[in-house]
DNA sequence: CATCCTGTTGAGGA
DNA sequence: TTCCTCAACAGGAT
């Protein structure tokens, strides 16, 4: 379930266990995973380097060799970072399997095969070509305000634009407009200046809480939304049903009493 | 057997 | 221009 927190997550293990290690070996597992470069040219880009830097963007995450290339990860709806023993095999699922001198197998997987791999040299270079938004945690208010408060679609879907804001998914785009009280059919252009700037402190204390509680290792606690995701639950905070809609293509829930604002 | 799903991309249309 | 829905990608859970 990658979102912001979860990628967020995989870079801090990431850099405590995959930095600066030798990489002894590449094993592609799922070529078709790889964009635009070939198995081999990934092997040339890692193997017998060792990893220098990890950098997370959005739900997007950069492991950069000390000599240069970059490894770009993305994990598609299910895909995991996993570290093994050593010499244990790859798990199911897995696109690539790294193996570090005198230390863990890194897997990335990405069960559904939904995610993908790529090499960049330069990874703003990268993000601008691609048209990513600024990192959701990186975004300053009034950056928000401009990117949020002129949209005439609806506030759950902005939120999720990895072109307007980089790391918001579906799970978390319900939790911050739950947390703000605000409908998901919202728009941000009926927002005030002060409904703007109030939303986007709740976006940071999701994220950011999120990234605290998964990181100490626990999951989300009850009184989350993102528990209650299931038909017939119950709102955490009032205990009437939620209610589940479709917004763009996804599943939304909300609770109809507790996010009366913005309009929706 | 059918339906649903945490992400992304492109097509097509209002 | 902007925003919407749908389909496709693959595989597992229900």
């Amino acid at each position: 379930m990658p979102e912001l927190p979860e990628v967020e997550v995989f870079r801090r293990e990431f850099a405590a266990r995959g930095l600066g290690k030798m990489i002894e070996g590449v094993h592609l597992i799922a070529p078709r995973s790889l964009r635009g470069a070939t198995g081999e040219a990934l092997r040339a880009a890692l193997e017998g380097d060792r990893f220098a830097g990890v950098a997370r963007h959005g739900k997007i995450l950069f492991a950069r060799t000390a000599r240069g290339p970059t490894l770009v990860i993305h994990f598609g709806m299910t895909g995991a970072l996993r570290f093994c023993a050593a010499g244990q095999a790859a798990p199911k699922g897995a696109l690539l399997g790294l193996t570090f001198a005198g230390g863990p197998l890194c897997a990335v997987v990405s069960q559904r095969r939904l995610g993908w791999l790529e090499l960049t040299d330069d990874r703003l270079a990268y993000l601008r070509e691609r048209g990513i938004g600024p990192d959701a945690l990186s975004l300053s208010a009034r950056d928000f305000a401009e990117r949020i408060g002129a949209g005439r679609g609806s506030l759950k879907t902005a939120l999720m634009d990895q072109s307007k804001i980089a790391g918001i998914g579906n799970v978390y785009s319900d939790e911050i407009l739950f947390r703000a009280g605000l409908a998901p059919r919202s728009k941000g252009r009926d927002l005030s200046r002060e409904g703007l700037e109030a939303l986007h402190r709740t976006l940071r204390a999701v994220l950011e809480g999120a990234v605290g509680i998964l990181a100490s290792g626990a999951e989300l606690p009850p009184d989350w939304l993102a528990r209650h995701r299931e038909a017939g639950a119950a709102c955490p905070r009032c205990g009437r049903p939620l209610r589940r809609e479709r917004i763009g293509g996804r599943s939304a829930y909300s609770c109809p009493r507790c996010q009366r604002g913005g309009a929706g």
